[in-house]
RNA sequence: GCGGUAUUGGUGAAGUUUGGUUAACACACCGGAUUGUGGUUCCGGCACGCGUGGGUUCGAGUCCCACAUACCGCCCCA
C-alpha cells in the first residue's frame, strides 16, 4: 500500500458512481423544467476572484482556501464554491447583453476544494450542485430559485424538509443593522466568546451564528434585522413571504439565519432536514440567497442575482439514510460460455453481435472451465446463457437458456448473429 | 488550526489487558468431487505479515516515540 489518495478526497467506485449519476440526471431534469442551463467553469480561477466575492474575513478566505503559486507566478486558488468562477464568466463573457434573454438561469455540478480537516460528509475535494440566476430584482425570481430547490429535494426522495428564510436587506438595511448590533453587543464584549470577540469588530453578523451557549443567550435578545429593514428591503422580503404562501410551500422565518460568505443581501434561505445521518436536529442540506452587487464586484454592470447550492456528498449521506432506492442498470443479458479452444473467436463474434444488436453481453477472459463460467453466468444475472462448444460448431448451432424460465433451445448461430430478440422469443 | 479514538488478508474481524515463537473464526474468491449448465453439501487453496519509520527487549501485532491516514468533536460549513 504504497500510495494513498491524499487527504480529504475519495474514489467513487463503480456500484456507487451510479448513484452519483442518478443525482446529476435527476437535477438536470428538473432544471431543464425550469429552463436552467449548464454551465461549467475552471476547476481554478484566479485567486482574487475567490477573496474578492467570499469577502476577505470569511473563513473561507483566510484558511480554508487551497491555493497556490502556479509556474508562471499566478496566485491561483482551487475554487472552494461555485457562485464566483459562476459571475466572472458571466461577466468575462457578457452576458448581461442584450441579446441575452433575462433572468440569465444556469445551474452546474462539480468539485469544489476546501483546505480543511475532513469528516464525514466534508471532504477537501467535494462536489456541490448550484443554480444562478441573474439579471431581476423581482422576488419571484427569489421564489422560483426556492421552489425549485425544494423541487428538487422532492425528486430525491426527500419529503421532510423545512424552509427557513431570512432577509439580510440591501445595504442601508444592513449598515443600520451592523450598528444596531455592536451597540447592543459592546457592553458585553468581556462576556463573549473569544471567537466572537474577533467577529464582532469584522463580521458582527457572524455573532449570531455562535453555538457558543453563553453567546446564544445574548443573540436571543439581540435586535432583529426584520427591524432595521428599509421600505423597499421590507417591500421585497413581504412579496417574497407572499409567493412563497401562494405556491403553497411553508417556511419559517429564522432572522438569526446568517451566510459566511459576505456577498449575499436580500433574501437568504436553507432547506433543513431531520436526520440522524447529518448530526442531530434540523441540519442544512441546501443554502441559497440573493447576491445583487456580486457581478458588479466583479467588474460587471449592476445585474443582481440570486441561486443555491448543495453539497453532494451530504446528500448522498441523506438519501442513503432515508433508505432511497437508487435504479441499479448494470443489467446482463447474454453471459455467453464457450467451451474449448476453437470456440475462442465464435463466441467473440456472438458476443459482439449481440452488442451490434444492443443487447448487453459478456464471456468468460479468464480460460476457465464451462463449470465455472455457468456459475458465473448465474451470478452476474445474465438473463439468457448461451453455449458454444465443439458439437454447436461443427453443426453451426447455439444452446440458448433462459436462466429464469430454464427453457432452452438451440438455434442456429446465424440467428444469433441477426435476430436475438427472435430467438429468446421461442424461449420465453 | 485544536482535542479524542482508531489502523491486522479481497471483506468482517479475534489476538493487544498479563510481550514468547502455527495470526483464530467467518464471508467472499479460486480449484476439485468420472468429460458441458445455475442451488446445496463435501474437500482443498487463499496474510513471509499486523498503516509507515525508528526505538526498547533474548524475543513486539502486542510496550515507547515520530509520521501518515480514517472516524468523531471543536472551528467553520456543503
Amino acid at each position: 500500500m504504497r500510495y494513498q489518495r491524499p487527504k480529504g478526497t475519495a474514489d467513487i467506485l463503480p456500484g456507487k458512481s451510479s448513484h452519483w449519476q442518478y443525482i446529476e440526471n435527476v437535477a438536470r431534469e428538473v432544471f431543464s423544467k425550469y429552463r436552467f442551463e449548464e454551465i461549467r467553469t475552471p476547476l481554478f480561477e484566479n485567486f482574487e476572484v475567490f477573496s474578492r466575492t467570499s469577502g476577505d474575513t470569511s473563513d473561507i478566505v483566510t484558511k480554508e482556501m487551497y491555493d497556490f503559486k502556479d509556474k508562471g507566478d499566478r496566485h491561483i486558488s482551487l475554487r472552494p464554491e461555485g457562485t464566483a468562477g459562476v459571475v466572472r464568466a458571466f461577466v468575462e463573457n457578457k452576458l448581461y447583453g442584450p441579446e441575452v434573454q433575462k433572468p440569465f438561469k444556469t445551474y452546474y455540478m462539480g468539485q469544489m476544494y476546501r483546505y480543511e480537516r475532513p469528516q464525514s460528509g466534508r471532504l477537501r475535494e467535494f462536489h456541490q450542485i448550484g443554480v444562478e440566476a441573474f439579471g431581476s430584482d423581482e422576488p419571484a425570481l427569489d421564489v422560483e430559485v426556492i421552489a425549485m430547490g425544494m423541487d428538487l429535494f422532492k425528486h430525491f426522495g426527500i419529503h421532510d424538509m423545512r424552509l427557513a428564510i431570512n432577509t439580510l436587506g440591501d445595504k442601508p438595511s444592513r449598515d443600520a443593522y451592523r450598528q444596531a448590533l455592536i451597540d447592543y453587543l459592546e457592553p458585553h464584549f468581556d462576556e463573549l466568546s473569544e471567537d466572537s470577540q474577533v467577529r464582532l469588530h469584522k463580521n458582527p453578523l457572524r455573532v449570531l451564528d455562535s453555538k457558543d451557549e453563553q453567546d446564544q443567550k445574548f443573540v436571543a435578545d439581540a435586535p432583529s434585522i426584520l427591524d432595521y429593514l428599509t421600505d423597499d428591503a421590507k417591500a421585497h422580503f413581504e412579496q417574497v413571504k407572499s409567493l412563497l404562501t401562494a405556491l403553497g410551500i411553508e417556511f419559517d422565518v429564522d432572522s438569526t439565519m446568517v451566510r459566511g460568505l459576505d456577498y449575499y443581501n436580500h433574501t437568504i434561505f436553507e432547506v433543513m432536514v431531520n436526520s440522524k445521518a447529518l448530526g442531530h436536529g434540523y441540519t442544512t442540506v441546501c443554502a441559497g440567497g440573493r447576491y445583487n452587487g456580486l457581478v458588479e464586484e466583479l467588474g460587471g454592470p449592476e445585474v443582481s442575482g440570486v441561486g443555491f447550492g448543495l453539497g453532494m456528498e451530504r446528500l448522498l449521506l441523506l438519501m442513503e439514510a432515508t433508505g432511497v432506492s437508487f435504479p441499479e442498470e448494470h443489467h446482463l443479458d447474454a453471459y455467453v460460455v464457450g467451451i474449448g479452444d476453437e470456440a475462442d473467436a465464435a463466441t467473440l463474434q456472438v458476443v459482439q453481435a449481440l452488442r451490434q444488436q444492443n443487447f448487453s453481453a459478456d464471456r468468460d477472459y479468464l480460460a476457465r472451465k464451462p463449470k465455472a463460467q455457468f456459475k458465473t453466468a448465474d451470478r452476474l444475472n445474465a438473463a439468457y446463457t448461451l453455449t458454444l462448444g465443439e458439437a454447436e460448431l461443427a453443426a453451426q448451432t447455439i444452446h440458448v437458456k433462459n436462466m429464469a424460465s430454464g427453457n432452452e433451445v438451440s438455434a442456429p448461430i446465424t440467428d444469433v448473429l441477426n435476430d436475438f430478440t427472435k430467438v429468446t422469443e421461442n424461449i420465453d
